[in-house]
DNA sequence: CTGTTAGCGCGTTCAC
DNA sequence: GTGAACGCGCTAACAG
C-alpha cells in the first residue's frame, strides 16, 4: 500500500541503509548511488515515515510555538517571524531536513498550556517557544517549571519570547523579556509631562506578568511625580480585548468624570476605549487623551493616531526562532531584555485648562 | 533514562499491553487494574512516546491547519475556532486522547504550502484544514490536487475552509466556500444605490481565488447597472496589506481624481486607503466613500466606522474543525457556500453633488 | 478481562 | 562507500 524505505532501496538496487543515508545526508555516499536513490524516491513518490524515523532517532523535527491568542496580531507577528526563521523562507514542496514549525493556541488557559506542552513532549519536539505573558499563579508556575525542566531534560530546547524568565527553571535556553515596566513608565511620564494628573488605567487580566509589569511602570512614574493617591479607584482590570476597553472606560468615567487621560493595557483595548469616549461625546485628544501599548500595525492608522509603546515583535519572534534552532548564541545569563520605545502620536495632548 | 510503557507495566504489575489499553481507553479494563496503572503513570511521570505509538498504530493525533498569514486576524480567527473545536476547550495538562491541533503559516507561498503538506503527510496527520483563498496557477493546482489525493489516500481527512473546492480533487471531505462573489456584488450595489458611478478598486494579489471572486462580484454589479467602461484603469492589485491600500489609493487618485468611492480587497487594505485619503486632505465619507471586506473586529471601531461585508469567520472555522474531527456530517456534495452579509456603516455615503 | 507474540519503518552500530 | 542486523517503544492480533 504505502511505499517504504525498503521499496525505494529495492528499486535503486541498494540497501535500505544507503537510502536512509542519502535522505539524511549525514554520511558520505557515492554521487552515482545518491542519484539513483533520489530518482527512485521521485518515481515512487516516497515520503519518509516521520513517526518511524523519530522513534529510531529519538528526536523529531517538530517545533512548537505557544501563543495565548492566535487571533491577536500581537502573537501572530511573533509567531510568524519565529516560524519563518525555523521553517525557512522558501519551500519547494520537497521537504528535506526542514523542521515543522507549528503554532499552538492556548487561549490563555493554563490547562491548555500544560496540555500542549505534554503533547509536544509526547512528540519529542525539538524545541518549544513560549510567547507572551505568563500567569502568576504559584501552582501553575510550579507545574510549568517542572514541565519545562522535563522537556529540557529530554533534549527539547525551550525558549521564552516576550515572557519573563520562569522562577525556578534554569532549564530554559533563553528568555527574551520585553521591558514592559520601562515602557509603561515612559508612557506615563509622557502624559505627566503634558500636564495630566488624573489618569485612568484599563489594565489587563490580573495575575499576568504583562499586566503587572505595565501597571507597575505606570505607578512608578506617578509616584516619582509625587502622585501618591490610591490608584485602585482609577484602575479597572479586564481581558486584552476591545470590549474590555469599552466597558472599562465607561466604568472609569463613572468613577471619576474628571479624568484627563486613559492609559490602556494594549492597543486593542485602547481602541475600545476610544470608541467608548466617542460614544460619550468626548473628543480625543481635546477632551481626553488615550494611549495604548504594543504599537500594532493598525495603531498608526487609528483616528487620531494612537500614542503607544512600540515592541519589536517581529525581531523578537525571529530571534526566538533562531535560538530555538540553535542558530544564535543565547544572551549572557540566558536572559535578554528587549527595549520598548515610546511612540508619541496624536491621541495624547495637554489636558484642557479649565 | 526516560521511562517507558514497560516501566509503568512493571510498577503496576501488569503487562505492557494492559497499560496501553488503559491509556488509550479503547478496550475494557477492570476498574481496579486501571486505577493501579494510572497511579503508576503518575508516580513515574510517564509520558507516552508519540512517534512509537504513531508508528505502531499507523496514525497520529496531529491535525494541521494551514493559513496564509498568521499575523492577519482573518486567519487567526478561523484557525483559533478550528483549533478550539479540535483540541477541546479545557485542558488539565494531562493530555488524554486529545488531538494536537497545530497551525502552519505558509505566508501565501505555494512552495511552503506544499512543503507543509508534505511534512504533515510525513507525520501521518489525522486531518488537514486549508484556510483562505487558493492560488490559481495551473501547475500549483495540479500539484495540490495530487498531494491532497495522496493525503486522503493515506487516511488523512482534508477540509477546505474559506476556499473554493479544488478542481480535480474529490479527495476532500468538505469544502466550505465563502460567497465572495455575492458579497462583492452586494457591496457595490450598495455604493451604486447611493449614487456612485466612478468607483476605484484596490484588489488583492492576482491569481488568488479570493481576489478574483470579489472583483467579479464588483464588476457584475457595475455591469448590471450599465457601467460598461473598461475597469482596468480604476483597478490596482496588491497584497492584502495596509501598505498596499495606501499606495494603491494614491495611484488610483492619480489616475482618476474624480473617483467618489474606493472599494478595498479587505478591511486591512481599506484602512490603508483611509489613511492615504486623509493624507490627501479628503474627508470620508463626505468627499469620498470607502468600503472593505471581512468585517474584522477593528472595522467597527474605525473612524468613520467601515462599511464592509461580514464573513462568519469564527463559525466557519469551528465547522471546519468539526468536519476535520468527523464530528459533523459533510454538506451534500461535500460543498457548502457560506453567506456574506453587507454591513453598511458610516464610511459610505452619497457622493457630493457637484 | 488480561498476558504473549509479532511486527510497524527507520537509524544505527558493526563488519566488509 | 556499502550491506546486515538489531532495536527504538508501542499497538494489535491472538490466545487463554
Amino acid at each position: 500500500m504505502t511505499v517504504t524505505l525498503a521499496d525505494v532501496a529495492a528499486r535503486a538496487r541498494v540497501s535500505p541503509a544507503t537510502v536512509s543515508r542519502v535522505l539524511n545526508g549525514n554520511y558520505p555516499v557515492a554521487a552515482s548511488t545518491r542519484e539513483r536513490v533520489l530518482r527512485a524516491v521521485d518515481e515512487l513518490d516516497y515520503v519518509l515515515n516521520g513517526p518511524a524515523s523519530s522513534l529510531a532517532a529519538a528526536t523529531s523535527d517538530l517545533v512548537g510555538i505557544l501563543v495565548n491568542d492566535i487571533a491577536d496580531p500581537f502573537f501572530g507577528i511573533m509567531a510568524g517571524a519565529a516560524q519563518t526563521e525555523i521553517s525557512g523562507q522558501e519551500g519547494s514542496g520537497r521537504a528535506g531536513g526542514e523542521k515543522l514549525a507549528v503554532v499552538c493556541n492556548t487561549g490563555g488557559s493554563p490547562g491548555r498550556e500544560l496540555t500542549y506542552l505534554t503533547l509536544l513532549q509526547r512528540q519529542r519536539a525539538a524545541a518549544v517557544v513560549l510567547t507572551g505573558g505568563a500567569l502568576e499563579d504559584p501552582d501553575h508556575i510550579a507545574a510549568m517549571a517542572a514541565k519545562l525542566a522535563k522537556l529540557a531534560d529530554a533534549g527539547t530546547r525551550v525558549v521564552l519570547c516576550g515572557r519573563p524568565p520562569l522562577p525556578g527553571s534554569e532549564a530554559v535556553v533563553a528568555a527574551l523579556a520585553f521591558d514592559n515596566r520601562g515602557g509603561g513608565r515612559r508612557l506615563t511620564e509622557h502624559l505627566l509631562a503634558l500636564g495630566h494628573r488624573r489618569i485612568g488605567y484599563v489594565a489587563g487580566p490580573p495575575e499576568r506578568t504583562t499586566t503587572r509589569h505595565r501597571l507597575e511602570g505606570h505607578r512608578a512614574a506617578l509616584a516619582a511625580a509625587g502622585i501618591d493617591e490610591d490608584q485602585s479607584q482609577v484602575t479597572v482590570h479586564g481581558p486584552y480585548a476591545r470590549r474590555s476597553g469599552y466597558d472599562a472606560t465607561l466604568e472609569l468615567l463613572r468613577r471619576d468624570p474628571d479624568l484627563t487621560a486613559i492609559v490602556a493595557a494594549n492597543d486593542t483595548v485602547a481602541l475600545g476605549a476610544c470608541a467608548a469616549l466617542r460614544d460619550q461625546g468626548l473628543r480625543i485628544p481635546e477632551d481626553i487623551s488615550v494611549a495604548g501599548f504594543d504599537d500594532l500595525p493598525f495603531s498608526v492608522d487609528a483616528v487620531p493616531a494612537l500614542t503607544t509603546v512600540r515592541l519589536p515583535l517581529h525581531e523578537a519572534g525571529a530571534r526566538a526562532g533562531r535560538l530555538a534552532m540553535g542558530n544564535e548564541a543565547p544572551p549572557p545569563g540566558g536572559i535578554a531584555t528587549i527595549g520598548a520605545e515610546l511612540m508619541a502620536r496624536a491621541s495624547t495632548a495637554p489636558p484642557r485648562k479649565g
